[in-house]
DNA sequence: CGTCGTGTTGATGGCGTTCAAATTCAGTGG
DNA sequence: CCACTGAATTTGAACGCCATCAACACGACG
């Protein structure tokens, strides 16, 4: 019945966002309690899920929010024309589950091997209403995202699809700083086409725009999930050139 | 104390969001208490200022949090090569002044009179803090904003001029629609290139796309600040199809 | 009546999409 | 270890749409 103490950092559910008040230099991350981390684990669950495994599907009832402790995931949905549109990449740290009025709006899947957090809504509900501290990591969270999804928008309305790619590989440049791993080489979990449509961009001008950034002498796609970053200076210079 | 007395619903502080909890068809937007209301009427200060006003400056110093009670907001940021992108168009009991590390990440100017509630950040917080009820509405707020993010994202995914314009009306007619005013009206208190800057167009693309849905009979644009909406379901078939 | 900001129309070129075909890659089983 | 196989990736060619540049109209305001 009892949990053990002090689950590991990595497994136990975290969250990771900038505040939107001025911290100190080193607080450029949320951190939460031991107690707060124990409360969460205490009324979720731990999932181990292979990749490609649909997590949960766009429309159905929304029970849970998800909180990714290691691994890659993606949310995307399912337009009319057929179409998928990637809506995020999940890492260590982040929250998924979007809903509106008790349905999600997107679908999730793995990319890779990954361990989740899986936190019944009502309790979580519950939770923060009685935890305001709590809930307060919570909103700065969501806030957090709100900031990724607006720089997305951004993103998405540049025209050139260089510029786009780079901008791509910067993201997940700067998400695989905070996990370690050998500086100026992103991994890039997500296929092709999954980062076409994230971009939204076609996937023959996604692996042009690699083309392009190869012959530009600042990438270096060493095979289909990895990438060098040759010249990092010239590389945010063409990301900063909105 | 008793509910009579309330402050007008268009003057105090109040929220506009769908919930992400499965909620009662009447409770499809969140209500914050006449308690609630006053202590953030306490807090806060109200505003009135006139069109074209700059109300606060992208990487300025944080301090407040700004809500709509009457009047329309641009937020848009400038992007190094010049170019103004609008994020947000904001309304009657919208948020905004979204800051990271105390900074503001957009500009914030009135495109008509507006009336305010400006709300010190700090004051704020800690008043979340206190009350986890009062916390949790703007809990759901802002995932309401990430969630009208996100849908804009996908929006501006559209490569066709005409399909973005016209969800665009099909955006500020659901924005109407909760204000009054007769149906099929549309006001538009920006200018096209505000709406160019939002959609990811030129102003020149705006212009056409709106020729091009007249020819089509699906609007009629009676001035630079109105659409009449002449055929809904077509134009919501337009809008869906993605 | 002039002037400036806003809105509109026309012509041209570039870039991304689309369709089509070739090629590589990661498994799988022999 | 190697051949096989389907999926993922890559390359090529033509077309269409939007950005851009340029000229012009309109309207509010002095």
């Amino acid at each position: 019945m009892k949990q053990r103490h002090a689950p590991s950092p990595q497994l136990a559910p975290s969250l990771k966002a900038i505040p939107f008040l001025k911290a100190a230099a080193e607080t450029r991350t949320i951190v939460l309690t031991n107690r707060q981390r124990e409360q969460l684990a205490r009324i979720g669950m731990r999932l181990r899920l292979p990749p490609r495994m649909v997590i949960y599907r766009e429309d159905s009832a929304a029970n849970w929010i998800f909180a990714v402790a290691e691994g890659a995931v993606k949310t995307y949905r399912e337009l009319p024309s057929g179409k998928r549109v990637v809506s995020a990449f999940l890492f260590t740290q982040d929250l998924f589950g979007l809903a509106e009025n008790g349905r999600y709006l997107n679908s999730a899947q793995s990319l890779t091997r990954v361990t989740l957090y899986r936190l019944p809504l009502g309790e979580l509900t519950v939770l923060l209403k009685h935890d305001a501290d709590l809930q307060f990591q919570f909103l700065a969270k969501v806030t957090h995202e709100l900031r990724e999804s607006q720089r997305k928008t951004i993103l998405i309305n540049r025209r050139d699809a260089a510029g786009r790619l780079a901008m791509f590989v910067a993201l997940m440049s700067a998400e695989a700083d905070l996990t370690a791993g050998s500086p100026g080489v992103v991994q890039l979990p997500m296929s092709r086409s999954d980062i076409a449509a994230f971009l939204g961009l076609s996937l023959e001008s996604v692996i042009r725009a690699a083309a392009e950034l190869e012959r530009q002498r600042l990438l270096k796609f060493e095979n289909r999930r990895l990438v060098r970053i040759l010249d990092a200076p010239r590389l945010a210079k063409l990301v900063a050139a909105v």
